[in-house]
DNA sequence: TCGATATTAGACTAATCTAGTCGGAATTGC
DNA sequence: GCAATTCCGACTAGATTAGTCTAATATCGA
């Protein structure tokens, strides 16, 4: 119905990571925990953690008292980081990536226009991570600027 | 495998109405003629011009000699156009439009992230235009300028 | 060493969506 | 009337999404 949209599985991966960027202490915090505390499918979310894993934005810590923590500091963690672990590459079309497709039509010329759209929302994305969302520690940060 | 990605719909959509605002005279352009010059599936176009109709981008005459033409200048008809009358309203995560999943997660306040996200993206589509793709028309106001 | 608590791995699946196809009815120009 | 064309609704194979289920493996603490 609404085009362009992002899958569950990368608005799960933000809710989790967001929710390991806003603990306080450094222990590592059981699947069960971000599940009910964000409203996330557990097991869903287990093979999510998984991904972000893989793109080294998390740690696994196994057994008892084990669970997750950031691999990162928040503000090593872009949105496109994100994004990128659960989903792939960001492609608005597959002209931009494919070149084979689009090329055949020589006078379909809009490959630069998706191009140009993608690269606006590539630097926005970049530029956005886990530390922009926490007004605390902004604000923190401005304190101390101030005095 | 790739995210943001907008349909094939919304490519062909726009194959096709680029093609129609390469016309240099007035006449219908039937489907049969956009569709094999643009390498799109010929019935799967006839429903996907149907949006454009209901959108009022396209105007269409029945019947021998018919066909489909722009129902304005391409100039006024931007990329957002195109791809809002094929697959509704862009919206990047639902949490932006339906406001009901993500207030109950008063702590994950990515939501303002996804709305600037989501206007910078609608700003440079609706922005662009049909008339921003053909380099003829742009060198011809140059130079009428230039003169 | 045992048991409780965790992560990890992989097969499985219902429902939805995508990307179309098919057949025919209605309209218009000649 | 006939040919060319749009219009309309029903249908569908295959892919994708959003999960679930089962079981193995690892670790801590008593």
């Amino acid at each position: 119905m609404s085009v362009m949209q992002v899958s569950r599985k990368v608005d799960y991966a933000l809710r989790a990571i967001i929710y390991l960027s806003q603990q306080r202490d450094a222990r590592p915090v059981p699947v069960k925990e971000i599940a009910s505390h964000r409203r996330i499918p557990r097991k869903f979310l287990e093979k999510i953690i998984q991904d972000l894993i893989r793109a080294e934005l998390v740690r696994s810590h196994r057994g008892a008292h084990g669970g997750y923590t950031l691999a990162r500091t928040p503000d090593q963690v872009s949105f496109r980081d994100v994004i990128e672990a659960v989903e792939g590459p960001i492609s608005l079309n597959i002209c931009v990536t494919d070149r084979q497709d689009c090329s055949v039509l020589s006078s379909c010329n809009m490959q630069r226009i998706w191009q140009e759209g993608q690269r606006r929302m590539l630097e926005y994305f970049a530029d956005t991570t886990l530390a922009d969302l926490s007004p605390i520690r902004m604000l923190n940060t401005s304190v101390e600027v101030a005095v």
